[in-house]
DNA sequence: ATAGGGTTAG
């Protein structure tokens, strides 16, 4: 029954054929591990990979790389560290691409002495561009800065090539007015490289102008590009907006929409947040549908912007439509729509859903606690929000910020609680910032208290000097409380600064058409008709404010609370 | 075939 041995040299052929196979077995393997790293499906990759070990295919110099990369996507330092081992196993440690992979998986998993360690155990390494550009891009990820630009005169100084991609991976590091000027000097480095990479820098450089505090800058090197790729237009537009310059978002996405790139949602994240800012509600529906027609639909980051822009253009019942249609809410998704509720007054709802919120599970964090408290100040919730200021340290282990604090003073001030709000200022561990005591200081507006008025002031007009709002503020308490001497002072104050107030303005949208309104101009057509519904309005209110006489009457002075407010920044802004 | 990089909501 046994088979005889087979002859020599047909075991060495099968040996061979078999080596053969198994090298293209690897080949297959990879192929297919490529196009899932290609299409972003890590976590697949990783199995696929897991698979191939099993099956007894040894991986190769060209296996390494994709795995890596799925490593450091996910963010898997232990599977990353096992990987290291395979590699040194096959002997591919010796191999550039597996040697920065290897490098950008340990940066990306926050590992970064685990990679330097790598760079510096392997001598050849340091003639490596791409191993000095992993390292330093690494570094800066990371936010050491300093590891990073000294990692570059490293390699300046070994004489190594410096790339477009060194550029890529130092440039994000400058953050700081002190750097503006680098931009220039990338220019000196005059390297040669490929038509996209070169954009690549350029909208990187862009990135770096914003970030440090120069969009004009930035503008500058925009005008100069001649070729835009799609992510310049992004990088220019989301920079207006990150710096609430809304009507230049606008005016570029207008000359965006006259050139051959079209928009993705990036672009429409950075209008339709602009579009929250100004209240442009008809220029986010038009987004809206450009975002439908492009298929974007269901994409979460766009789903939580228009949620925003809605609420914020006070179009509640749309924002909560499409709240109460997305499937997965996330953090930002819960604090957009709270925020929404509690600008506008309806502060009960805002903490139901806070407290919806919590019971689905999701952690809280600082940013949602801003704006559920801000929601109580609004709707006069004193209890309610330190109640949950309270729970914010003691049951989530947040520490409140300058930020909540200032909250809380304006909750405690709208109640009359001033004494207490002061106390909470004096027992505040970091410093008060302007608004902590601009929140006392609108507080002492309300209840009249100048004395608390004045200690405010000098306090806020210490951290924000320029801010005319302040200012007009206590010349207001003043006048209120006939303090002549105390208005001509402030007045006295205002010109030795060279302080002058700009005139306030909105705009209304109406049937499509926006109306800007300017305080003290009786400018548009229909001024008249205007005053004469506000004046109307306002007696209502006024009525509405007597004594209840049944129940009836309260339903309607509740159905109508939120519009006197309105009612009044109006009047402030057609009024001097 | 394979590495290193640019834009993103409160």
């Amino acid at each position: 029954m046994t088979r005889p041995p087979l002859p020599l040299h047909t075991t060495t052929r099968l040996l061979s054929h078999l080596q053969a196979t198994r090298t293209y077995a690897a080949t297959l393997w990879n192929t297919q591990l490529r196009e899932l790293v290609r299409k972003g499906l890590f976590q697949q990759g990783l199995s696929l990979y897991r698979q191939m070990f099993r099956s007894g295919i040894s991986p190769n110099a060209f296996t390494f790389p994709f795995v890596l990369k799925s490593c450091a996507n996910l963010s898997l330092p232990v599977p990353g560290a096992q990987l290291h081992c395979h590699v040194v196993k096959t002997g591919c440690e010796s191999e550039p691409f597996v040697q920065t992979a290897l490098t950008s998986m340990y940066c990306k998993c926050c590992r970064t002495n685990d990679a330097r360690t790598l760079f510096d155990e392997n001598p050849e390494s340091r003639r490596l561009t791409v191993c000095y550009n992993a390292l330093i891009a690494g570094y800066v990820q990371n936010s050491l800065f300093s590891d990073g630009f000294a990692m570059f005169r490293a390699m300046r100084l070994a004489g190594m090539e410096v790339n477009a991609i060194t550029m890529l991976g130092l440039i994000p590091g400058f953050v700081g007015p002190m750097y503006l000027g680098f931009g220039i000097s990338v220019h000196c480095y005059n390297v040669k490289y490929g038509l996209d990479t070169d954009l690549a820098v350029g909208n990187c450089l862009l990135t770096m102008y914003v970030r440090c505090g120069s969009v004009e800058l930035a503008r500058k090197l925009f005008d100069d590009i001649p070729e835009k790729g799609l992510i310049t237009w992004n990088a220019m537009i989301s920079g207006y907006a990150q710096n609430g310059l809304a009507t230049h978002v606008l005016d570029l996405y207008r000359e965006m929409e006259l050139s051959a790139i079209s928009p993705d949602p990036t672009t429409f994240v950075g209008i339709l947040s602009s579009c929250a800012n100004i209240g442009a509600q008809n220029v986010g529906r038009e987004v809206e549908q450009k975002i439908e027609c492009g298929g974007f639909g269901f994409n979460p980051f766009l789903k939580n912007a228009l949620i925003n822009m809605y609420a914020r253009c006070g179009n509640l019942v749309r924002a909560r439509a499409i709240f109460d249609d997305m499937p997965e809410k996330n953090l930002v998704s819960w604090t957009v729509i709270i925020g929404g509720y509690g600008t506008h007054g309806q502060g009960d709802i805002a903490v139901e859903l806070f407290d919806e919120m919590i019971g689905s599970g999701i952690q809280p964090d600082g940013a949602v606690f801003v704006s559920v408290l801000s929601a109580c100040s609004h709707a006069g919730l004193t209890d309610k929000g330190l109640d949950y200021i309270t729970a914010m340290e003691w049951n989530y282990g947040l520490q409140p910020g300058p930020e909540h604090y200032s909250c809380v003073v304006d909750l405690l001030g709208r109640a009359g609680r001033l004494k207490e709000a002061m106390e909470l200022i004096e027992s505040m561990t970091m410093k008060p910032d302007g608004a902590v005591w601009g929140a006392l200081l609108g507080a002492c507006k309300i209840h009249r208290n100048v004395e608390l008025a004045e200690l405010a002031f000098e306090r806020v007009i210490e951290l924000e000097p320029t801010n005319i709002g302040y200012y007009v503020l206590l010349s207001n308490i003043y006048s209120e409380a006939e303090n002549l001497e105390g208005v001509l002072r402030i007045r006295v104050m205002m010109r030795e600064r060279k302080l002058k107030k700009d005139p306030g303005y909105s705009y209304v949208e109406y049937r499509g058409r926006t109306h800007l309104f300017v305080a003290g101009s009786r400018s548009h057509a229909q001024t008249e008709e205007i005053y004469a519904m506000l004046n109307r309005l306002e007696d209502l209110v006024k009525k509405l404010d007597m004594p209840d006489k049944n129940d009836q009457e309260r339903k309607m002075k509740d159905s109508l609370a939120g519009w006197e407010c309105t009612v009044k920044s109006w009047r402030l802004h057609l009024h001097s």
